[in-house]
DNA sequence: ATTAATCTTGACCGTTCGGTCAGGTTTATT
DNA sequence: AATAAACCTGACCGAACGGTCAAGATTAAT
């Protein structure tokens, strides 16, 4: 049963609205109003698309966490752990350059305890992780690279490629008030593979 | 003119749990009734004594940049990088083992722009930088450590230590449920001085 | 003992919040 | 053309917010 192209459209906007506020002002200092102006409709229409300000959260939550289990394909695809490693930095880290609003509503969910997605991390998320553990486990068995804990190794990929994210206005702050051009990017998205990569000993 | 032990005590009491409230629910979400009941004051004496919300937000945020910026010691007192890194990064991480709240408020507040703290970033923490930014230029100059740019290599160590206080309920619930052990963190710091250690070429 | 300064607090205020709803308009179906 | 379904929205609501204030209680200074 496919929706109204009405339907379709107005939750496309809000949605659209939604992202930009929430991360701009995190989910309690976000408003119904500062969305709807966003959107460019009145409050009341929201209301009819989204029943409460939660359900829209919940919703762009989903969208968000989406896209991020999707950016480990290429993590999944390669069979050598460089290649497989690079390419998920070098996709978590373009993640971060293309659609940071999305980063900071993640950080901002997880800072507050995970109220609404516990649910979500304790199982997808962690299943989702679990499998990726195990290829990196057989890696090390295999000698392929040098033995570590593989989940503090994601941990570590998750906080280097988020921060150019979540920090960015620090960043900013400490680059003469400039965002990283796309240059500086490109630099720093090779450093921080280059970094981990040499520092599991996947790289001489 | 040394201050009233009244008033001494009762700001530490406010600010010990306006640190409390402000990293469980964020700026906006934060109350002055939450933050009064967590103190077991009344109210109208937070008034008394911080005038308004944002000051004493203000406040909260001062002590944390101090801290911040002291854990800085051991990188400038030692000689070697090897030595240098390792005890800020060390230091870095017992931080956001001991105080996790004081991160996460220092993250959110980076999160939403930084709107009260950017002239300290631009200033204080930009000077700050550029000082730890010329010696670890000396150590590549000297071939002491391998050819990089130092900024992003501090962006990568702020990254990954405050990580784990950032993003603490991510990680409990990837690790079934249950918060890092100490045995488990202690893992998780060797790690992590090794692998940045390693990935500049500091180690073999 | 008296005065001044500091501290305490319940009650209150204007504003803004998320959410509701009745009634009108537009679009889809037959 | 008629009916139904979906969509739209200004006006409104109770609750909670940050902040104020007057009047009383306590502490410090003389």
């Amino acid at each position: 049963m496919r929706k109204n192209q009405i339907r379709i459209n107005n939750e496309r906007r809000i949605l659209a609205a939604a992202v930009k506020i929430f991360a701009g002002y995190g989910y309690q200092g976000a408003t119904m109003r500062k969305i709807a102006e966003e959107a460019g409709l009145p409050k009341a229409n929201l209301h009819y698309y989204f029943q409460t300000k939660e359900q829209l959260y919940r919703q762009v939550l989903d969208g968000i966490f989406k896209d991020w289990l999707a950016a480990a394909n290429t993590f999944d695809e390669c069979e050598e752990p460089v290649e497989a490693l690079r390419g998920y930095i070098e996709t978590k880290m373009d993640l971060s350059r293309k659609r940071p609003l999305e980063s900071r509503i993640w950080a901002e969910e997880i800072l507050r305890g995970a109220p609404l997605i516990q649910d979500q991390l304790e199982q997808t998320l962690a299943a989702w992780l679990d499998t990726r553990v195990k290829r990196i486990t057989d890696w090390i068995n295999t000698g392929t690279i040098q033995a570590m804990n593989p989940r503090i190794l994601m941990y570590m990929i998750w906080a280097v490629t988020q921060h150019f994210a979540d920090f960015e206005s620090q960043i900013r702050a400490l680059n003469q008030q400039q965002n990283l051009s796309d240059e500086q990017f490109a630099e720093a998205k090779k450093q921080v593979v280059q970094t981990i990569l040499k520092g599991i000993g996947a790289l001489k």
